[in-house]
DNA sequence: AGTTCAATCGCAATCGGTTGCATAAAGAAA
DNA sequence: TTTCTTTATGCAACCGATTGCGATTGAACT
């Protein structure tokens, strides 16, 4: 029942009684086609119940028209935003996309790259996964000479764009903003440093502290993998310290909130004992009680200008590897976890 | 620079001086090929940095080899499960995947059936969008033999089968719950009921409470969109009610949290007042407070038992046309937001 | 009438695997 | 040695769209 046989180009050259080649730049809107002729074959299509046949097509002219996506997960708001960012773009480019997770494991993203590898496609969009160490999964892509771009959880090499928001800076801004609010012995929570996300939040972090004077601890400074497993754990191993710190600022909202859940538990106020900050302003912070101080980055174009960049280099637009990298702006979102002074108030 | 050449079966079979055909069998383990030859060209294959061109084949042999997903939307921990489900059954069947959200509208969802049609795939895997009244945009699908199969939020259709858990017993067990708590007016919010899920629900509710000889109040059957904005819209709606309900089951989390914060927001007491109950184990429902009452179920089961099925009836299988409906085991989690009795206690 | 030129359109090769059928080689049985 | 099977491999025709190049046609121009 599978085999209702599919109409080919063949087929409406025989019914207008032309030749395949006109149907095809016909159907492609060719300039060599008369007027005339390009509406004989669009109608017969249509009415024949024609589709194109992207495979025959791309065999022949060897593209795909497909953009590989990898990214370390789907379930969250931000890389929902994301993919729905990119897919405008890239559906309304005529290209499609193949979408796969690495679980935040190289092991899976090395698999990924793989498929996407196979499967030809003529782009590669890529955020990575926590423990990457290096790209040469990505190696052969930039030795073919296909575009790789980088978003959000970025790799610096030559051949490649990033997209990104200023971590460096959102890090400072969060921390000066605890210090302001008196903070004095700020304790920061961050994950792989080998995740430029991380590694500079951190930095603002450090220099944050340092232009205010304060000295870095190395206590203060807690690397471990976010999860909201491992937040309570660091909350009990703050909860045992002599000294404690008077503010947290968390390198993801997720660590943050499980982390200051665990602490309140334990009878610790926020933010008076402690002030919390987190990152990604994802739903839980409005949630958590106090709601979390936080940053703020659109999902939605950072997937839209990663696509649009990526297109842009498909269509032999070279102009971006003049701006290799690309920075889109973030917002701080200040709540309660964060506000210890009682001059702020919002009506 | 785009151009290093391709290696193809021909440049492997002139290097071993065999045929092409014999290479294609080889490759592909074929057993009329001796253990010799085989093991010869694998390794020139290797050797000589040959991938496979899947257009080519997929030129010849009139199948695509990828299954394309429809999903509302991709940004929660049970939608994240289910894809992860399906990508590691559906990789290690060789097959390929194409993701995309419908957004929760009719409209995109259309568009997205179009796009998997032209792109031929073998097979398609859908979760509905929340206004999706008819599957007339995927009758084509249908037509041609392609596989449909519906999970979480399906469509009865005989020639499709689905992946489900059993709602009505979950909304009945909830609703039983929240009444052996001592509640005697519950309310309960839905979603639209064209989805089986909030459908069904809503009638395990109806049947809890008929059977516990409480009568059933239109009053207290509101439908929403489920969203966290609406939620807080009826979270006033219930305020400014005469006699509030005691006990408020919510055919989803985001819905139950937004609405049950805004209440306290305002002096409700919650259970005491209020008992409260969600649905789907988000990890919100964790870190609300109080923890929010709530049924679980594992998208990653159910997303493997989707994938497996449709893999399944490609390869010729045909044994699940007669399981049309395929029903996976929910479970009940019961935390503070729905404890009014003080005899349930946890060490 | 003879030429020129632009507008249209067709021929046929090509992209790289796949597969039914024929063939060849090697071994088994007579 | 002859004949019948197996076992391995090759031939060649696909799959359907694309495209360089050449052919045709009719109109415009000398």
């Amino acid at each position: 029942m599978n085999h209702h046989k599919e109409v080919t180009i063949y087929d409406i050259a025989k019914t207008l009684n032309i030749s395949a080649a006109t149907v095809s730049r016909g159907l492609k809107d060719h300039p060599a086609i008369s007027k005339n002729t390009k509406k004989r074959i669009i109608e017969a299509a249509k009415a024949m119940g024609y589709r194109s046949n992207t495979f025959a097509s791309n065999l022949r002219r060897q593209r795909t028209n497909t953009i590989g996506i990898i990214v370390p997960r789907l379930n969250s708001t931000f890389m929902s935003d994301v993919i729905a960012g990119m897919e405008k773009i890239v559906n309304d480019a005529g290209y499609n996309l193949i979408i796969s997770q690495s679980l935040e494991s190289v092991e899976k993203e090395i698999k990924n790259a793989a498929t996407m590898f196979n499967n030809r496609v003529d782009g590669l969009l890529v955020s990575l996964a926590y423990n990457t160490e290096n790209i040469n999964h990505f190696s052969q892509f930039i030795k073919k000479g296909i575009p790789l771009i980088f978003f959000d959880r970025v790799y610096e090499h030559p051949a490649c764009p990033t997209i990104v928001i200023n971590n460096y800076k959102a890090g400072y801004e969060i921390t000066s903003h605890l210090i302001e609010q008196g903070c004095k012995d700020i304790m920061h929570i961050s994950g792989s440093q080998l995740r430029n996300v991380y590694l500079q939040r951190c930095k603002g972090y450090k220099d944050a502290l340092a232009d205010h004077g304060i000295p870095f601890k190395n206590n203060n400074l807690i690397i471990n993998n976010l999860s909201a497993t491992e937040a309570t754990q660091t909350a009990h191993q703050i909860l045992s310290m002599p000294d404690r710190p008077d503010g947290i600022f968390a390198a993801n909202d997720t660590c943050a909130v499980s982390c200051m859940i665990e602490l309140r538990k334990h009878g610790v106020r926020i933010p008076d004992d402690i002030a919390f900050a987190g990152f990604n302003n994802d739903p839980i912070s409005q949630i958590v009680e106090p709601n979390l101080t936080t940053v703020d980055y659109k999902g939605n174009e950072m997937g839209a200008v990663a696509a649009r960049t990526l297109i842009g280099h498909l269509n032999g637009n070279f102009d971006f590897l003049l701006t290799n990298t690309l920075m889109l702006r973030h917002e701080l979102i200040i709540r309660e976890s964060s506000l210890k002074k009682e001059m702020f108030y919002e009506q």
